[in-house]
DNA sequence: GGCGATAGTTGCCTTTGTCAACTACAGAAG
DNA sequence: CTTCTGTAGTTGACAAAGGCAACTATCGCC
């Protein structure tokens, strides 16, 4: 890969992270920090529903994630109930509450994309979507 | 833009991000944060030489700002100069030693690429940029 | 010359995150 | 069944990151 694609690629990069810095403020107007954001949603949608997972996924310290989870708890967005078969582990749910609070971030978060990508026509949707996921399918992921 | 574009988008975001902090650590092995990796790249780079641009640039507290640059000129990696035309302002510049660790900087953010996009083919690579560059021109940046 | 705005600094505080020690349990090996 | 190593999660102590407001000095303008 030579230098030019190199600069390129690396602008890209930066004008994506410009993005993100726009587009990780969906959790504002609720009171939830980002990371707590990313908790439920990966607990309410992706379904995983240990602190290990959460620790894997979210690249988080233990420590530091017990103590979210256990606000989380205190706010009744979260249960813990024990896991039958292995006696280490809790087992992670929304709340009813919590669930409500997911549906909102995953609105506002709805809304985020929409705006940032208004106007396009479903032709251009559709590139837009093809041009995403040829950049996805070309990255070589590290083996963590 | 229908719900299935937005879900799509949304995962491709969260692919990125993931990205992006692997790739973030290019400021590892030397004793930069990141933050003061970035400040480096836009001062010599990008001649943003004064903190106010920063503060635009980065979107970073002008306080907190303040005192990295302290830590910076501490470290002999940043000068400050006062501004003969506003008094109020200094100019920031890289000390040489600055720019020999920009110089490293630059070339370890550099082999992540190299390593992110490892063994694609010119014609591969011509297409992730183009790819990139679709993207990069559907956004809709909101005007600050 | 006076006044609101801007550049940057400093003190104070909260939030976020790191690290190591610790408890409790699991699973395998003898 | 005991012992040993590994894993799940908690807690305490601490460090780093960042936000907020008050302050000084200077600017540009009426």
């Amino acid at each position: 890969m030579n230098n030019e694609a190199i600069t390129q690629i690396r602008a890209f990069d930066r004008f994506y992270t410009r993005i993100f810095h726009l587009a990780d403020k969906y959790h504002l107007k609720t009171n939830l920090t980002l990371l707590e954001a990313r908790i439920l949603l990966e607990i309410g949608e992706h379904h995983r529903d240990t602190a290990s997972l959460l620790i894997q996924e979210l690249t988080v310290d233990k420590g530091y994630l017990s103590r979210v989870l256990k606000r989380l708890v205190e706010q009744d967005l979260l249960r813990q109930t024990p896991d039958e078969t292995d006696k280490r582990a809790k087992r992670l749910s929304l709340t009813p509450t919590g669930q409500e609070q997911l549906a909102l971030l995953n609105q506002r978060a709805d809304d985020q994309v929409a705006t940032l990508f208004a106007g396009l026509s479903a032709v251009e949707t559709q590139q837009l979507l093809a041009a995403m996921q040829y950049v996805e399918d070309h990255v070589h992921l590290p083996q963590d």
